[in-house]
DNA sequence: TATCATTGCGTCATATTAACGCAATGATAA
DNA sequence: TTATCATTGCGTTAATATGACGCAATGATA
């Protein structure tokens, strides 16, 4: 089916395959070079960058949907996602982009589905950014990583969603698998140091830091150092997973 | 307008004043006689119980939407409520229900928006019992308070929406004005440790726990002394609310 | 071979928590 | 009138957790 005709049958007929006036959004959080990084896309004929989003089919779980637009529209799969907050200010409507949209895209159609209020949840979703290749999808010209601190213009209230999920991960430190999703299988005390601190945006002692999470149990030390480092080189550690899902039941018995 | 006008209009003519596919269930909490209570609706026609819910109307916000609904539904006005959780298996679906319903009430409809699928959006409603006084509507038959240890059978997933929010309560207790909202303007330290320890489901030392509450200060004592017990009087307390906003910002400062 | 940033492990003073003691209270029963 | 008793308010103590910092070891680079 060709771009046009495919978009053309999204906007006029979608609402027969989607459930209405409800999408979902995904927040991409990922890890790299010592900066927490959110995935973003651009839309065609848009300046300004989105969340990954879409619509729940009509025998479709909220969570599967979830999981599928990100698959669609980014290439990512098979990650750690869980809703966090529903958006449901009034004006929150695509109507406006949505027509852009089309009469770029050079079609023409004066109802549709799309031009309603659409209420949406919000998933944010943890992933080892070392496994992530960006793919953008058709309607997309673009899907790129962003520093959290260096964050582009967003569409409609997407900013506000983004800023949601962010203070949403930070409560959820210690209670969920952030560590675990968000790095590689191994890494060392300084880089798990640094995502904490990136997360929660202040210092933290690395002294103590080390000691509180060893205590936990939830790390296994490796025999192996990190090579071709200028000053003594660290360990590299890998969870044990048992342990992580057993503490994190609990909370992770400390705070930071 | 007569109620079978009414309900028909709704099941016919609804979805032009509604947003579709979505709708909001709300669980009120409430504690009387140390004891944690919900607030439940008997729909007519209908053995089991169900949380009371509703619809967003196409310029509301969802916020308000969950207001309205408590308010129409119960009589219950103006109270501190929060959305915890969207739910959205794909069976959850009114359609056998309102069909019965429809049938009862003698009135007779092929097509209906309430018969498509609806993904709820549960929020959490902490209420003063005292101040309640619960009166169902049009279509309930029925409206009390019942002990969270001695739920009746209810429709749908309801039972699991209530599950999900005293978990969600349990979670927050720390961060959100539980006790504030949901005890009259003074009571007795042993009411408030029974409030905690019923939510939390576990005792609490008597002493370490007015130590700790009385740290954060959040709490006045007053002069006056509950009367007509056998035994050394408590003294009655209340919440110092400018104290007590600004310690839930960042959590009460102690774990219990 | 010296330098230097960084790491791993340790110390110590202070704060927080859990567990428990005890005198005071005041309605009820003797 | 007085003793009884469950309960309250306030306090003590030991164990544990936390925050702030010291110091020798490491290993590529100068």
């Amino acid at each position: 089916m060709s771009w046009e005709k495919e978009i053309r049958q999204l906007f006029a007929e979608g609402h027969e395959k989607f459930l209405r006036n409800i999408s979902v959004d995904c927040i991409i959080f990922g890890f790299h070079e010592n900066e927490l990084k959110v995935l973003l896309l651009q839309a065609k004929y848009a300046g300004s960058w989105a969340l990954p989003g879409g619509f729940i089919l009509k025998d479709e779980h909220m969570d599967d949907a979830a999981k599928r637009i990100l698959q669609e529209r980014t290439g990512v799969d098979d990650v750690y996602m869980q809703q966090f907050y529903v958006f449901s200010e009034p004006d929150r409507s695509n109507k406006k982009i949505n027509k852009l949209f089309l009469k770029n895209a050079g079609i023409e159609l004066e109802e549709s589905w799309l031009f309603e209020r659409f209420i949406t949840v919000g998933y944010s979703a943890l992933v080892d950014f070392s496994k992530v290749l960006p793919v953008p999808d058709n309607i997309s010209s673009d899907c790129k990583w962003f520093n959290i601190h260096d964050i582009p213009g967003m569409i409609l209230d997407h900013r506000n969603i983004l800023d949601k999920a962010l203070e949403n991960l930070r409560m959820q430190l210690n209670y969920h698998p952030v560590g675990y999703n968000l790095l590689p299988e191994k890494f060392t005390m300084p880089e798990l140091q640094k995502l904490y601190e990136t997360i929660l945006d202040r210092k933290l002692d690395r002294r103590n830091f080390q000691r509180k999470i060893m205590s936990t149990g939830i790390l296994k030390r490796l025999d192996e150092t990190k090579k071709g480092v200028a000053h003594k080189a660290p360990y590299y550690y890998k969870f044990d997973l048992r342990k992580y899902q057993k503490a994190l039941k609990g909370g992770m018995g400390f705070e930071l």
